[in-house]
DNA sequence: AATAACTTTCAATTTATTTTGAAAGTTTAA
DNA sequence: TTAAACTTTCAAAATAAATTGAAAGTTATT
């Protein structure tokens, strides 16, 4: 396999797997490519690369920007905009992380307590209720509380010792 | 709020969330009813409940069980078939990712090894590809790693240490 | 073995999401 | 200040995904 066919996969499994973490095919592909891509790359070049139009490109690369993984970079010289990617795979992580708790997590955890703290009328159907969610209430928060320790500054110590847990 | 409108709450909220663990709404809901269902309930429960067709009920129930988080029980001296949901959350986040793991993560972790192994010839472009890749590689392993762990025995120990190392 | 009770399958339809492309908007350079 | 270079917006079109419902399939009962 040569570099050609190797970048194709590698965005094309991207793009499927945007799923993962709730972005779209044309998303995660043009976070793909600027991922490996050693410079800067202007919009043109990421709708012929990608083949895909203007506005698809330009309401994506907004998006990537929004969940904060993808920069406008200023080429000396140029007129048009170029963009970049983050490319520490931790501080990316990260930077979904936060994001992820942000906009999915956080509104559920609200739910979640609104909704396990009504009152018990001793029926079987509002004890299990609140049983149940009250359980998912506590799951969620300590997926929260732990997503949030990766984001914040203990990302060092926390890395360490799960990895030393871990290995 | 009372029972009957917490229910739907939840059924929604979670219906809406489904994409997070990358299932449609249907089966979210049909997820979501039978984890606060006190009993095991027949499909024509869930049909007329989450007013669903047959067809739909059918097919998000095997969906469910095909992820290991829903059985069918025997009720006896029922004739049709009824189901329950994995009730322990802890439980069930050890199913999803457990399936996760082999759904998504194991398959990219293919493609990664196998695309940032290409032979460097000597170009920005390649250096660049190889170096990402491979960082990409190196953390989903470490993210399978970590899930491997809390899908298998060591999970009692993992959990306590990191609520210690966490609270 | 026949029938009733129930479940699954799948082509057709509906609904939701993504993509396009051209008009409107903005910025820079002369 | 004008015009060219470039970007954004958004209604319409294309595509993809979910849902229905009825026929086919299965299993249990008499």
């Amino acid at each position: 396999m040569e570099l050609k066919e190797a970048k194709e996969k590698f965005i094309s499994t991207w793009g499927t797997l945007g799923s993962l973490w709730g972005i779209n095919k044309a998303m995660a592909q043009i976070h793909a490519l600027l991922f490996v891509s050693p410079k800067p790359l202007s919009m043109e070049d990421i709708m012929e690369e990608l083949e895909i139009s203007r506005g698809n490109a330009s309401m994506n690369l907004r998006g990537l920007m929004d969940w904060g993984i993808v920069f406008k970079v200023n080429v000396p010289g140029e007129r048009k905009e170029f963009f970049t990617s983050e490319k520490d795979v931790t501080e990316l992580s990260r930077q979904i992380a936060k994001e992820r708790s942000r906009r999915e997590l956080q509104p559920t955890i609200k739910v979640l307590k609104e909704i396990s703290g009504i009152e018990d009328d001793g029926s079987a159907e509002a004890k299990e209720f609140i049983k149940q969610t009250k359980a998912m209430h506590d799951l969620a928060d300590t997926a929260d509380t732990m997503m949030h320790r990766l984001v914040n500054q203990e990302q060092n110590w926390i890395t360490k010792t799960l990895v030393k847990l871990l290995k």
